[in-house]
DNA sequence: TATTATAGCGAACGAACGGTCGCATGTCAA
DNA sequence: TTGACATGCGACCGTTCGTTCGCTATAATA
């Protein structure tokens, strides 16, 4: 039972920072939505700073261990309706997963604050869904799915509307159906600019 | 003198509030940047909370002035260069002005807390851009300069990537410079895939 | 000159903050 | 049974917060 008790603050350190950002976010408040009083916390970690870092050392190896490496690239598509299927599953999962879009939603809060909040941020917002779709785009354009052309550029072309659907997500959770299918469009008419050999110049 | 004082106040205030947002921010710091006693503040405003929602008036207002109405659209392009040219500037210009970079950082922090910079942040992130380059492209398609197609789509698929590096520079400065340089082979890529009619099929 | 309105100031207020302290409880090994 | 340790609690501490107050100085009005 007191084995948990650390992560189980954290996980309220994250719905509450992710609400009311740091500075906005106090521990008799935090201590009170586990039920707990406030000293007992600090059982658990000497300050509210110490909280706050351990919560980003904890995102930060959340994000390594679920999208760091390159073993979690999904399979490379063998399909264009593939990749839009594939998209889209990707999509609702990260953008109706509680953790993940409250570290979204705390990423935009602090970034400017905080450089290891920063850092991440970059990779959250830019560059981690970029990589991975190059190296799927790279795939799909050996396969004859796509035209030939900087995978890079592409993934950019790519990942970076579905980023700003998935912020309006965060930010408008009522638009969220209305995104996805946004989403589906945005999807099926890359593929009809870039798919297949048959656009090729 | 004493005629400038709201506006002096408004000015500090996003300034602060835009590095350490609302809760983060204090009003005798605030007093202080302007040279002034923590109690004069008070002379012009009845709380911190009034002087947020003045100046979020301030910014909705400066929005709809500067980007609000159809009339302060650029001028069609008359070459795909020119559609490069225009895009530099005006993105150097949201990149590099400091009120509207505050205003973007701002908004980051304090969209999910305020109602109306939820809004806001929607017109700045999103829909803002999009809405201008459909209506620029539509005018492309009609001279011949872009392949036809869903204006809308094609706003979404260009002014995206370019707002993913803007927030890239708010975020991080220091790449201003390289973010930059990729917004401008993003343009020319995306008139290689989309530009002129030669590539209609 | 007397009056009124405006804008500034430092001191001080009560509330809320992050953090500490001493005490109580439960567990488990010796 | 004892002692040690981990965990929880309410009371409390000093600081900082937003805000109020009473005073002064200035400048315009009558």
């Amino acid at each position: 039972m007191a084995k948990g008790t650390k992560e189980r603050i954290l996980e309220a350190a994250l719905d509450m920072f992710s609400q009311y950002g740091f500075a906005g976010t106090n521990i008799r408040e935090l201590a009170g939505s586990l039920g707990m009083g406030k000293s007992s916390m600090y059982r658990h970690f000497e300050s509210k700073e110490e909280i706050w870092n351990a919560l980003l050392d904890e995102l930060i190896a959340y994000y390594e261990a679920r999208f760091g490496s390159p073993e979690h690239l999904p399979p490379v598509p063998d399909s264009p309706e593939e990749l839009v299927t594939m998209t889209m599953r990707m999509v609702n999962l990260t953008a109706r997963d509680e953790k993940i879009v409250k570290t979204r939603k705390l990423l935009s809060i602090e970034q400017f604050r905080d450089d290891r909040a920063r850092a991440l941020a970059t990779k959250h917002f830019l560059t981690g869904l970029t990589e991975m779709f190059a190296r799927l785009f790279a795939g799909m354009m050996d396969k004859g799915l796509l035209r030939r052309d900087d995978p890079a550029m592409l993934a950019f072309a790519y990942t970076a509307p579905i980023s700003a659907l998935i912020h309006l997500c965060d930010r408008e959770p009522k638009k969220t159906e209305d995104a996805m299918a946004r989403v589906e469009a945005f999807s099926r008419h890359f593929i009809k600019i870039y798919g297949g050999k048959s656009n090729e110049q």
